[in-house]
RNA sequence: GGGGGUGUAGCUCAAUUGGUUAGAGCGCUGCCCUGUCACGGCAGAGGUUACGGGUUCGAGCCCCGCCACUCCCGCCA
């Protein structure tokens, strides 16, 4: 009964053996006197065919009221299909079983959706896919990503291992630490009114592990963080976490490109090359709006404030009067956009506080726009040759400040590339994976609610060593040592360098976020003790190991590579988790429930 | 918290302006079929149109509410 082969293995050269299989009846086809039996494990597929000439009449009934999805084992005769019935499609397609013994080792109900027909399957309401996810992931699709997943994460440790680094634990039960995501709590049964937190991500830890002497330290982390979800945000996630002493910002560079370089191999199969491009925070927004570009396309943003700061038309001129910019954007062959996608983007435009979005069609060799009639020749002549305009063209504008007018039009040309994409009128470059740094952060931002600084990363980066004088003086322009590696617009991770000194940590902390010396005692006390007994300069990265994998299997959400993930509301619909819990266990944790029950 | 989309048979989807008994393909059940691999043929079963109200002579369709899934904004140091 043991198997000897699996599904994906017996070739002619196996012809004649006596084998057995063991798997799922991936499909029946019944002829009346003939009996196919696809049989599939995680390897592949086989075809076996019952001959009643070759067998006892029981077997050949068992095999008649067998279904999809029965798991059966049958042993028989390896053969070469009869000429003109091989299957070219699957790997095993010139052979077959002939069946001699089944067993059904166990018999399957009617799915609730259908596993065997990739084309169907992969169209199922997610809601179904999710609640019988074994079922899902018994699909072909699914199982490729399961299993490139593992692969990438064994290249990863072995990559480590080969650079020197230790793969370190770092606890789930850690402390609360308000700063940044919103914290899942653990409830502590042996104090009342004492939590855990589940950590947003060992940072702490692999700074302290620095200090430890680790040097060289990574982890495939688990992160946790209770925040709304999104395609490509789960409330647990996986992390490639790691952290170096006595290094640079190059040194982080080398090390993921060597890896990032590892893993295409080893997953795809490609050489990327390296060393990736680098690109600062200001020339991102400057020429894509965004901090995690897209760059493999080009469609960037054009300044013209020089052009309209003495403009007639107002809304241009006045905005670079009040210390802001105007900048646009030329989307080749989107001037038959609709009033639909016009409303769009200005809707976009709108979300970011901008009044509206001005915008040319360049239609039949003319400048379709309410506001061409304020431009002088010499601003036409300024657009004309800076953004290259012919026919077809629709040139959108943002005139704001800096950040804003950036902001808006990279929201814009991202639209706008999805719009042609889809029409088939986007040129995209022949390279399929555009990596690269994004450096140079401001290490700080100012949040003008709540009339504070907060860091744009987080408060361990470290500033560049130059701008440190600065810090007390215009902290505005203090860049970090921060770094964020992008691939096709999408922010696969991101580090820095930290802070080592107390000093500088101790200005951050309380110069310059404001925290009081008393509340960073209790929250980091233990990190800046521990800092106090020599800390090697560090720094480090993480990686979102679901994105990475993502982007590997060419999927567009991180559920797809997770083997059981939640819903966008933080649910589990196979097993119907968050759920209440007994009076008694509230009470072994003093916990008392207040929000009016549902139902 | 806000905005958009979806919800009709087990699955994927139709259903004209609000108008007869809500249809199709696949799947399922039964019968037939010895070279199929999307097997084929014949017959059949299967519906609280997510749920709760409302408007109407009449609602799958219109209105209000609600639930679930999904995408986006806020949020994610």
């Amino acid at each position: 009964m043991k198997r000897t082969h699996h599904c994906n293995e017996l070739r002619l050269s196996h012809s004649g053996q006596t084998v057995t299989l063991a798997g799922w009846v991936h499909s029946r086809r019944d002829l009346g006197g003939l009996i196919f039996l696809d049989i599939r494990d995680r390897e592949g597929r086989t075809q076996t065919v019952l001959d009643p000439s070759r067998l006892t009449r029981e077997i050949f009934d068992r095999a008649s009221a067998l279904r999809s999805e029965c798991v059966v084992s049958v042993t028989g005769t390896v053969q070469q299909r009869p000429a003109g019935t091989g299957n070219a499609k699957i790997a095993t397609g010139e052979v077959e079983v002939a069946v001699t013994q089944l067993i059904v080792l166990n018999m399957a109900e009617v799915l609730p959706f259908p596993v065997d027909d990739p084309e169907v399957a992969s169209k199922v309401n997610e809601e179904l896919r999710l609640q019988y996810r074994y079922l899902d992931l018994r699909r072909p699709e699914m199982a490729r990503h399961l299993r490139l997943r593992s692969k990438v994460a064994i290249a990863t440790r072995q990559f480590m291992d080969e650079q020197g680094f230790l793969e370190v634990e770092t606890p789930t039960l850690f402390k609360s630490t308000p700063e940044g995501a919103r914290e899942f709590l653990v409830p502590n049964r042996r104090e009342p009114g004492t939590f855990y937190a589940l950590p947003q991500s060992p940072q702490q830890f692999k700074q302290i592990l620095m200090v430890a002497g680790v040097e060289k330290y990574f982890q495939l982390a688990r992160c946790y963080r209770d925040e709304d979800l999104r395609a490509d945000r789960q409330p647990e996630f996986t992390q490639v976490d790691i952290e170096m002493s006595f290094i640079e910002r190059e040194d982080i560079y080398q090390l993921i490109e060597g890896l990032l370089k590892r893993l295409w191999k080893t997953a795809l199969g490609m050489d990327i090359p390296t060393p990736f491009k680098r690109i600062s925070f200001e020339e991102a927004l400057n020429r894509y709006g965004i901090d995690k570009p897209d760059t493999r396309f080009g469609m960037e943003l054009v300044d013209f404030s020089d052009d309209f700061k003495g403009s007639s038309f107002k809304v241009f001129s006045g905005a670079i009067a009040a210390g802001g910019v105007v900048k646009a954007i030329n989307a080749k062959g989107m001037a038959g956009a609709t009033q639909g996608q016009i409303e769009t983007m200005t809707d976009y435009a709108k979300s970011f506080g901008a009044k509206g979005l001005a915008y040319i069609k360049v239609e039949n060799g003319e400048w379709k726009s309410p506001i061409v009639k304020f431009f002088s020749e010499a601003e036409k002549q300024a657009l004309t040759s800076k953004l290259k305009i012919s026919e077809g063209d629709l040139i959108l504008f943002a005139a704001d400040q800096w950040l804003n007018a950036c902001e808006i039009l990279g929201k814009i040309r991202l639209y706008c590339a999805e719009v042609l994409k889809a029409q088939g009128k986007l040129e995209v470059d022949g390279c399929p994976y555009h990596f690269l740094w994004v450096v140079e952060f401001p290490l700080l931002g100012f949040d003008r609610e709540q009339n504070r600084w907060y860091s744009s990363h987080h408060p361990f980066t470290a500033p560049v060593a130059d701008d440190i004088p600065m810090l007390k003086s215009d902290p505005r322009k203090v860049r970090g040592q921060h770094y964020d590696v992008v691939v096709n617009g999408v922010e696969l991770g991101g580090g820095s360098i930290r802070i080592h000194q107390p000093d500088v940590q101790k200005t951050i902390f309380e110069d310059l976020l404001g925290i009081p010396a008393e509340e960073t005692r209790l929250r980091f006390g233990y990190m800046l003790d521990a800092f106090k007994y020599g800390a090697p300069p560090h720094g480090g990265i993480a990686l979102g190991f679901d994105r990475l994998i993502a982007i590997l299997c060419g999927t567009p959400s991180i559920r797809d590579v997770i083997a059981f993930p939640k819903t966008a509301k933080g649910t589990d619909l196979m097993t119907d988790s968050p759920s209440t819990v007994s009076p008694r266990q509230l009470r072994d944790l003093y916990l008392e429930v207040k929000a009016a029950k549902k139902e």
